[in-house]
DNA sequence: TTGACCAGTGTCCGTCTGAACACCTATCAT
DNA sequence: ATGATAGGTGTTCAGACGGACACTGGTCAA
């Protein structure tokens, strides 16, 4: 019922092509991808890649779609190699990528860092900032701030009784705002990319 | 040449429909949603939003797909400043991240970082390492190798011709491996959570 | 006033699509 | 041995689909 190995590696080629055309390819499509001869195979391919739950319908049932679980991602488990490349795929678990950083859809933005006064905290220049909005921060929370009309990336520190903007690089100052900080939100995560 | 209230407004009802749907509506279910009564309107309406950036071809030239411009949302609410950087809005499409950082589902594994050997390249414990397999991996590049049977993160370097695993870390020795160098993947992202 | 431009209409047509059905053939539990 | 199951083939068929083309009616600048 689950998905067996031949289906996982179909499930790849699809997967595949959807980050190449955005849309599940039509049963022709499927066929060339598959290096099916028949139509058929391919919806039962697609039917059975709906009863485990990665694929569905939409909702006028006129078209596949992806379901949550096409985009999981496998989560190698660092400690055993165990020799065999193979053997690393089969000590992963599923793993959502968007999930697992982000919490409140609605409420989270992706906010590019600009500038090294956090890298000391590994938050480089170019790194995408997962940003949770309307959330309260707390100190030592990691916060976007709007300091003179524009954002910035700090850790929120406490001095006094007055909230602080600390950097994570001995080249820049702690700002300590004279009116009332303006806070944006609360950074949850980070996404880097490596250009290769 | 840009778009209009009228596009506007049919953009609107696009999108909406993609995330009931996930997926362009045919040029039939176009009329249906605006209200035309001829397919060639739908058309040219795609055409016009095609021309703006908001949708695209597939690769294949086969259908119709949102182009980045179609997940915009106005950020309208509470004084943005000005100059603001390009912040994309979640909520609509929840699986931004995932395309950002990932290139070959197939081929793509996340690895969780343990140590600290990368620290000073802002790679931390906790950290995961977005990894692709089979690339051609080059100096220069983050690679994971397979050193004494353990998944190991290290920067690929070249010494007299010879390949060596760099630490980022003034701790960690360069690491010379005698025979075969093997390496699992070339890491292409990073993705971290802060816990708050 | 005139003409260009453009959103939208109406219609035709080839083809691509998905549904359905009969059939084949390994595998596997009985 | 023997069914039953499941992945896959081959074929037919109606209709949905997109491309093309001629046309209409507003708007706006010359």
């Amino acid at each position: 019922m689950a998905d067996n190995d031949k289906d996982r590696d179909y499930l790849a080629h699809l997967q595949d092509y959807y980050t190449d055309s955005r849309r599940i390819p039509s049963l022709q499509r499927v066929c060339e991808l598959m290096g099916f001869a028949s139509k058929t195979a391919a919806k039962k391919l697609l039917l059975r890649l709906e009863n485990a739950g990665y694929v569905e319908r939409t909702p006028d049932d006129d078209a596949w779609i992806p379901a949550p679980r096409f985009f999981e991602r496998m989560l190698a488990e660092s400690a055993v190699p165990a020799g065999m490349p193979v053997a690393a795929e089969n000590g992963a678990e599923p793993f959502m990528l968007d999930d697992y950083v982000v919490k409140k859809p609605s409420r989270t933005v992706m906010i590019p860092v600009k500038g090294d006064s956090m890298i000391d905290a590994g938050i480089h220049s170019g790194d995408i900032a997962v940003v949770e909005r309307g959330t309260g921060a707390s100190k030592g929370d990691f916060v976007v701030a709007i300091v003179d009309n524009e954002f910035t990336l700090k850790e929120l520190g406490l001095e006094r009784g007055r909230f602080v903007l600390i950097p994570h690089n001995p080249a820049y100052p702690i700002i300590r705002p004279q009116g009332e900080l303006e806070i944006f939100g609360v950074m949850v995560g980070l996404v880097r990319r490596y250009a290769h």
